[in-house]
DNA sequence: CTGAAAGCGCTTACAG
DNA sequence: CTGAAAGCGCTTACAG
């Protein structure tokens, strides 16, 4: 079973040729006779031979990999981002390093000193530190440090100049969550949040504020209720507090799906109905929302061109890009929402 | 900020020694004179160097990289996996290069291919062709062109000698789900099923009969019910299927989590109620139980450690492995299954 | 179009 | 304990 490498060496002296020959024939730079390349191609298939990457790699400097540094791996919003950008790395000839975080501060410094020993030719980083709407100095020496080994891209936003941000664009969502409400009829709107100490949420607040008092509609203190976590047990937890108010609001949005469906076990557990006596939202537009009943209005991204976008930005920093950009959103109508019942 | 790359010998001249001896403190093989040690860790912080990862592969002909295949790496069940395999990986200074096949055939053989020149130590193989029922001749000789550059292990049954197949016990699973729901008192059990050629299905519907049988259970061959795809939709199908029938059962299994969603879906559309009519359970425990309401008993796997297992078959060959083992399974109780009414 | 040779940045026998 | 040197398996100027 031992099979000792067989080389560019091996392949050349059979087919009588020059290593360097093979390796022009592999690497397709320089064209190279027929009769040779056939020869050598022969050989290849022969001794079903692949060039090893590693050698390769060194040789050339650059290694045709992309690290990809999540929070947490197993949560839907990141798994649909990796997956697109595993499908557009994969296009392009590239493999993904994943790495994993689960948000804690010390991985994160481990997974990047592990990004410069690796050297992949580009890093794509979603989630974690990053994500803080105040910025974290130790962190940004790490990613500053990190620059020198390889080029940075966020799914988030810029945190320094040289690092492009690609994100979702928070605003943008939830102006078009309390508009769409609002067309529909609702002037009494809560919004059940969490990790206000993330930028995206930050916004999102923000955004909130602005659009429901340009839309001259009632802005209830009580209606922006602050949970645990990104969870259905936050989602529950948002339910128990908003059921302990003597006035709900007509209609809800939750942080992102698995929060809204939380949300949705809690309010059907009272009895309540969705959407005829509460309207409910949620964002990400993750599969969670076909698994509901009534399935879930979300508010939505196209993965598969933010994962591109990622990739691109990453493989190709000759190109101008702006430091910061937003990928658009879409609202995905299903069953929660609908024009405010009379109670 | 065009960085060149600091080196081994610019660390040794600065440090007054020679290029090994950095090496031997960087990899710690032998032991230096405590005072050059120091010397060389000062000139190593002072340029951040970190040694470079390809070039250490080419040496030590050994990369601490483990490739990782996956049919769909947005699914629930393969992203619990695999980052279970990830954090194991992490642990033991490896890192993971995530592919994804979607499983397509033609995706699986250039997928193959790129692992062979990548070199990973080993790869992990999860879904895909090499979960049929009935082998694929061509994939099996892929394999084992494979096995030449790689260690293989498998998420699914041995498929060749020399590769170890690490699995879910199908067959406990379906006992187990059985007897629970015969234990609750139920005598009338479907059984939603797809992907017969799959040796996961052939086996849960074979276990299925097996245990009826044995429990004096009637087995109706319309209460095996076949659906399209492991999917939501799959399981609405099966709801409509299932309620063509004159008589249903009083208890239900779905394939997975996402199919039990869904004939959950169904079931409460047609104004049954769970688990008061009819009882439900899945198979898999992914977080899609906790999002249904009631919520899923399904029958669950502990990811964490069969990640474990993988990562330690892949990077212990020479542990005597069993060529096959299955990984125990257990019921995670929750709402949607109940002693049988009567209607 | 093609070969000989140097180089990529490490590790590791081999000597001492 | 430590250094000089060869080697890992490629690629790519440099000459021809």
């Amino acid at each position: 079973m031992e099979k000792k490498n067989v080389t560019i060496y091996d392949i050349a002296r059979e087919a009588q040729v020059s290593p360097a020959t093979v390796s022009r024939i592999l690497t397709g730079t320089t064209s190279v006779r027929e009769e040779k390349r056939k020869k050598v191609m022969e050989v290849i298939e022969k001794y079903d031979f692949h060039p090893n990457a590693n050698a390769r790699a060194l040789a050339e400097n650059r290694n045709k990999s992309i690290a990809m540094v999540v929070a947490h791996s197993d949560n839907s919003y990141y798994s649909s981002v990796f997956a697109a950008c595993e499908s557009e790395a994969y296009r392009r000839g590239y493999v993904l390093l994943l790495m994993d975080t689960s948000s804690r501060a010390e991985n994160e410094v481990s997974v990047l000193k592990r990004v410069q020993e690796l050297r992949p030719e580009a890093m794509i980083l979603c989630g974690g530190r990053i994500d803080l709407e105040k910025q974290d100095p130790e962190f940004l020496s790490l990613l500053r440090q990190t620059m020198g080994f390889t080029r940075i891209v966020v799914g988030s936003r810029s945190p320094l100049p040289g690092i492009p941000g690609i994100s979702v664009d928070h605003r943008a969502s939830m102006e078009m969550a309390v508009r769409y409400l609002a067309g529909l009829g609702h002037r009494e709107i809560g919004f059940v949040y969490t990790g206000k100490q993330f930028y995206g949420t930050a916004e999102r607040l923000a955004e909130f504020r602005r659009v429901m008092k340009g839309l001259n509609l009632p802005l209830r203190k009580e209606w922006l209720i602050g949970v645990k976590d990104y969870s259905v047990d936050g989602g529950q937890e948002g339910a128990e507090k908003l059921l302990k108010l003597e006035k709900i609001p007509t209609a809800l949005l939750g942080m992102n799906d698995m929060v809204s469906a939380g949300l949705l076990q809690g309010l059907l557990a009272a009895g309540l109905r969705v959407p005829e006596d509460i309207s409910l939202m949620g964002f990400d537009d993750t599969f969670v929302t076909c698994i509901t009943a009534p399935q879930l209005t979300s508010v939505g991204y196209d993965y598969q061109s933010y994962g591109a976008e990622l990739v691109r930005a990453a493989l190709e920093p000759e190109a101008e890009w702006e430091q910061d950009r937003r990928i658009p959103v879409f609202i995905e109508e299903r069953a929660s929402c609908a024009a405010p019942g009379k109670r």
